[in-house]
DNA sequence: TTGTTTTTTTACCATTTGGTAAATCCACGA
DNA sequence: TCGTGGATTTACCAAATGGTAAAAAAACAA
């Protein structure tokens, strides 16, 4: 059993639950937790299902590593919010990275939205010790904004929330957006400018006027 | 069997067949098309499983049902964007139904939501016959709104995508808003204020330029 | 090469799940 | 009240699914 010890992993090993995490990754935010079966991911890995349950404790272990391993990606591009910046190009810039990411990591961002969906049964540890605490570091940073008079006034917690939404609802929403504007062309680009433009609507600052 | 044919349904028939769907959107709302067991649905509804498989031909039979009878519900909100009316009104007047559905109407939004989420297989052709027309349609609307210099020059594929993505987003994604907020409180009075500062600010008409 | 450890396969198993057949129950009109 | 057709339950089944035991194979250190 190499994950019961916490022995060095061998060459094979690291191999093989790096396939098994791929097609894991693949046939969950295909069809969901309960929607997946192993059978499937080990078709997809490549391997047989009791060799997948030799590196694994089982289907929950394989969803909750997964799950675990992608939160450190999925947060990056808000630990990235840097409060010295300019807050305008600050939030903006977050706005690309995630749309960026919409499109590079689709399969990423309908596991968790599958996941949360779902009541967020198996992730919601890692929601209180990971996403809360930078979230409402985040939060802080944009009220400090606001206070300082850099943004208009704005909720932090929903400018977020809307973010979130537009952005991962290109992964999320592919088939509805595939059947609305063709399949052809990559939606992104016009979103991305769409998106610059509704946000930047909302960032700017009133004109100052002559007898403020 | 009371569905083969087109008899008239009687009291009970039309009672339980109801009772059924709202116990199937229960359940398939909460763990998706594969997630959800008959006995989990005849469960919720008080009747034995063959006793549910008297008025339905099978699972698929009833989820294809519910989103079938759904879709009006569902799209009624864009529907009564009129063309006549006040462009900025109009669309503000959209996104506030659409918020207040996903408040009235969770599991629906949470139903539909799983379904476009695995490649909405079941529901495509509701989606080409029913959404695709009203989304060109209106469409349409908002760019004619565009071109007579009502709006400011937007993209009405993408604002349209936007408000589904940030109004669905409250039911959809309920489970995580309610760790970062807390669960106490319903967080849709604020997403109702900055939803219509951001819409508002994007469908802003610059101030026309005294010497324009 | 040989002995040992790791990896993979073969052959299963118990449970769950969608679904069915047939018997039984029950509402209701004549 | 009785008969009939609709409604419900009981007793199943076959397939799918998560998982295991143990043998076989491969990798590797000596």
């Amino acid at each position: 059993m190499p994950e019961s010890t916490a022995k060095k992993p061998s060459r094979i090993q690291r191999r093989n639950r790096r396939v098994i995490l791929d097609a894991a990754l693949e046939v969950f935010s295909k069809h969901g937790y309960r929607g997946a079966t192993l059978d499937q991911i080990a078709a997809e890995a490549g391997l047989s299902k009791p060799n997948i349950l030799y590196y694994f404790n089982g289907k929950e272990d394989i969803h909750v590593t997964l799950l675990s391993q992608l939160m450190e990606t999925w947060l990056d591009p808000l630990v990235e919010l840097d409060p010295e910046g300019d807050p305008r190009r600050e939030i903006l810039d977050y706005v690309e990275r995630k749309l960026t990411m919409s499109r590079e990591l689709p399969r990423e961002s309908r596991l968790f939205a599958n996941e949360i969906l779902q009541g967020a049964p198996r992730i919601e540890p890692e929601l209180h010790s990971h996403l809360k605490p930078l979230f409402d570091e985040k939060c802080a940073v944009i009220a400090g904004w606001v206070a300082a008079g850099k943004l208009p006034p704005l909720d932090p917690q929903h400018l977020i929330f809307s973010i979130w939404a537009t952005t991962q609802h290109y992964a999320d929403f592919e088939a509805q957006a595939q059947i609305l504007l063709g399949p052809e062309t990559d939606p992104r680009p016009r979103a991305q400018a769409h998106l610059q433009a509704m946000f930047g609507a909302l960032l700017d600052l009133p004109e100052p006027s002559a007898n403020g």
